[in-house]
DNA sequence: CTGAAAGCGCTTACAG
DNA sequence: CTGAAAGCGCTTACAG
């Protein structure tokens, strides 16, 4: 049992004096393309890096290398089972590839992308991929296209996950189609007014779905009032609080469209709390077709993402060499009616 | 405009240089202790970097000063909204502190616990906190330890979350003691025949709860057949395939504890498609208190732990000096009594 | 306060 | 196939 400061590292060096080799030998030996090193000198070399227990500091490697094994991932949140979705298939597809992903979340100031961004640049991340929305905002886009040059600039590849507002590859979510087929399959259902919880006003994504949806109701038929369309959180308790800001509001809507899932279960538990009946007081649709809420009950129509997949799919197109044009995946939402929309008799 | 070959970095050299001071100089004004340079050099070196829209190399940093700002995480899958919750208090955490996540799913194999940390310590990561249940296993967790004490050799910390098993800081999930609360208070509600959907019986925090859980159901006089207690996957599925094999087999229990709160749901759904009514037809009790579940119906009776807690005080723990003797912070569940386990009459 | 220089731990042309 | 040496981009004693 040798001692050992603590905080001492095993270098390369100690590998190759211990296997009596020169450096660059060891180097090769371990890391290098195998055939070029001679059988007893790399046995003798793992041997020796084996006794010592190295560790091959990659952040060393790194530098040496001029490029390391990081990818980023941005998102809002990991909590957001949408995000921790897409960063489940991001990590997997990572994984096989050696990459390590980091996470960063902006807990829903969007601005910080710009700082996650520069960060990664400064860790020379191979890719970053942004999972979140989009906003509204000309100069907030302006400026994270700007950085999103300078990443690349540096060598890096970017992906982004949501709308195609800076030139970059893009896994693009048809929110306003899905929204839309959703709509027209509720009307299909005879409903004929309908309420909204429209989320974040600023967020692309909430503000497509919203849009699609009214659009598609509307040229079917329906009747949306003004008062019907509440903004607040993209959030559980977002569509809690304004489920119950419609309920007071007053409204003569026999379904009531969430933006997104978690906003759709925190309408239902406001509904319940309020003494409305489900689906029979009220129908209730969401959108994204979140795994975990499955099985609330009645079972949630909605508009399924595949989600896992667009980490995946993101993952691949910031492996892949860039090409003459941003490239751009579109995905389509599937509706899926299920107990919360029954038919309207 | 100037034309820049891609890939080519703007180096702290270049920034001296258009500064026109040294190469120490420059290092000091941008990262140094800002006190010890001359105000009118400091703002030359500031301006030109900002000119050169430079970029800080993080990986040569590091290097230099012999430490990273990486903290790994080490969790079964981030996309569980258990994990993903710790995960978000981590990431909060870390955030305050500057520091940077990276996140490894083992996806269930728990020996890939190994090759994250070892991976962890050629990053030379600051830290790294595994937040998976320790798994029945004296070899892998022996593994397990002398990979944690390479890594705290060569300066690193670790904490886990889940049980005590390992010389190193941990948060203790107190789970036996959980799941006898629970136990006690469902037998007061009435209830004396009891089914357990045990999930992997090789993780440790299963076993706990099922154990603590019959303990405590038994000492209070209910009764629980061997054939009442059903293993399977700790996940979603898991409780859902292990409802239906419950009443496969046939059951006279009134209430049915998941060790989970994602099986306590698919055990709901797997009631609910055999025609079961909840909850007059069967109780159901799950452990976690996950948010996202919090809105299911009938609202499920758990045993709440603070996992977004967990993240930030693992972190903290991590943050701290190593201490003589390991640290321990035990972490007691609150019984939830909702709905879904009514009192029996 | 400033600068020249050594050093962090690797990789990889370049000779041999 | 092997080794000496340069280089990756910083930081930080050490002189001045």
């Amino acid at each position: 049992m040798t001692e050992r400061v603590s905080g001492a590292s095993v270098t390369l060096l100690d590998v190759a004096r211990a296997a009596g080799v020169s450096l660059a030998t060891a180097s090769r030996a371990l890391n290098g393309s195998t055939r070029k090193v001679r059988p007893d000198l790399q046995e003798r070399v793992l041997a020796a890096a084996d006794a010592l227990h190295y560790s091959a500091n990659a952040q060393a490697q790194a530098m040496a290398r001029g490029r390391t094994d990081i990818v980023g991932l941005i998102v809002s949140d990991v909590g957001d089972p949408y995000f921790s979705t897409i960063a489940a298939g991001a990590i997997r597809a990572a994984e096989q590839h050696r990459l390590v992903v980091t996470i960063a979340c902006t807990f829903g100031r969007e601005d910080r992308e710009l700082d996650y961004v520069a960060a990664l640049r400064s860790q020379r991340a191979r890719a970053v991929i942004v999972a979140g929305s989009r906003v509204q905002d000309k100069a907030l886009i302006e400026r994270l296209g700007a950085e999103v040059r300078s990443f690349e600039q540096s060598g890096g590849r970017v992906a982004f996950i949501s709308q195609r507002r800076i030139e970059a590859d893009t896994v693009v979510l048809e929110n306003r189609a899905g929204a839309r087929a959703l709509a027209e399959e509720l009307c299909g259902l005879g409903h004929r007014r309908f309420a909204v919880l429209a989320g974040r006003p600023d967020l692309l994504t909430a503000r497509d779905r919203s849009t699609g949806f009214r659009e598609a109701a509307t040229r079917a038929g329906a009747r949306i009032e003004p008062s019907d369309i509440v903004h607040g959180g993209f959030t559980r308790d977002g569509g809690y609080a304004a489920m119950i800001e419609l309920l007071d509001r007053g409204t003569d809507a026999t379904c009531v469209f969430a933006v997104n899932d978690v906003m759709a279960v925190g309408a239902m538990a406001a509904l319940r709390d309020r003494g409305v009946s489900l689906p029979s007081g009220m129908a209730v649709a969401g959108f994204d077709d979140i795994i975990t809420l499955r099985d609330v009950s009645p079972a949630l129509t909605t508009v399924r993402l595949p989600l896992e997949e667009l980490g995946v799919w993101a993952l691949d197109m910031v492996l892949q060499e860039p090409a003459d044009q941003p490239r751009v995946r579109r995905v389509r939402g599937e509706v899926v009616l299920r107990e919360s929309t029954p038919k309207l008799t």
